[in-house]
DNA sequence: TATGTTGTCGCAAACCTTTGCAATAACTGG
DNA sequence: CCAGTTATTGCAAAGGTTTGCGACAACATA
């Protein structure tokens, strides 16, 4: 059985319905490499499938998401999409300057999750866990920015950040 | 000099401009006990100004925690705003059942930053850091409900988490 | 204080995402 | 295989947030 086939039985266990549009859009996740985008996505299904709505393929991939059949990257504030790979599963690190997403291996969460759990009891949603920052492309360049400027000029945001 | 006048300061310095739209702003969000809700600033400000415009209110509020005047915690798909204490920072675990927001110290994320400074030299934004997940009471909660239905049962999501 | 530069505002429209609703279709039990 | 239950769909509209643009105002300089 495969990891699609699995996915779908475990909705039906879980009580939700089996619907064509469900199963287009599980495969177009499933066909992409790497995370997608939800525009992506439903031009993609709308090839196979005219009616298909935006509003459906957003659901079912929140749906998909609860039930970890697949995992959500928020990309520059855009949803993403990607299978959950079981037993290759992994986090991700979002750069706030070119918008490029790093995989990170869980074991770099686990420690922390422990924490939070043992200390607050809180559970942390982990399998959906995205950190934003910088990465090291856009780090270098904006070292090199820095040294164009002198450190007392300071125009405003003539920056890798798109803001204003 | 108080801490607000010190952001302003840092603003001027930063070459943006000191408008009465962002004094106002900043005296709300200084003045509000916690992460305030952005149509809640919104509406105080108005009482003071009734032209400032909503997009305005958003933009400054970007700008401020751009420059770590304020701290950004998305609750239940909501922005909210809290000045940002220095000496006092601390991250926030948001639940996904009750949407409310506990503070976490800092100390437990040095780790995990050097961490990846370290491995991958990706700066991770901790400064304007969330975790969401499940708090106790909603754990809680959850776990009696597990016992009413008995476990080969599966009805959709008549779960805590609103979703369909 | 007068003048120029350019950052910022208000407005309106766009954007991505969620939601209410009536019609439909997937599953269940007979 | 049929009828009943109810999860799911498409559509339209709302919701929160961002963006383009011309008019305006903050700051710098003389």
């Amino acid at each position: 059985m495969t990891s699609q086939e699995q996915s779908l039985q475990q909705l039906q266990s879980l009580g939700y319905r089996l619907t064509p549009q469900r199963l287009l859009v599980l495969a177009i996740v499933a066909g992409g490499d790497g995370h997608m985008g939800v525009d992506e996505i439903h031009r993609q299904a709308r090839a196979a499938y005219p009616y298909l709505d935006l509003a459906t393929v957003y659901r079912t991939l929140r749906l998909f998401k609860q039930v970890g059949v697949v995992t959500e990257v928020d990309i520059d504030n855009r949803l993403h999409y990607e299978l959950t790979a079981p037993g290759e599963k992994h986090h991700h690190m979002v750069c706030r300057a070119c918008h490029r997403a790093i995989n990170l291996s869980p074991h770099y969460l686990e420690d922390f999750r422990d924490t939070l759990l043992r200390e607050f009891d809180f559970e942390p949603d982990i399998a959906h866990f995205t950190v934003s920052g910088y990465c090291r492309g856009c780090r270098e360049m904006a070292a090199v920015n820095d040294q164009d400027n002198d450190s007392t000029a300071a125009e405003p945001a003539d920056d890798v950040e798109l803001d204003y």
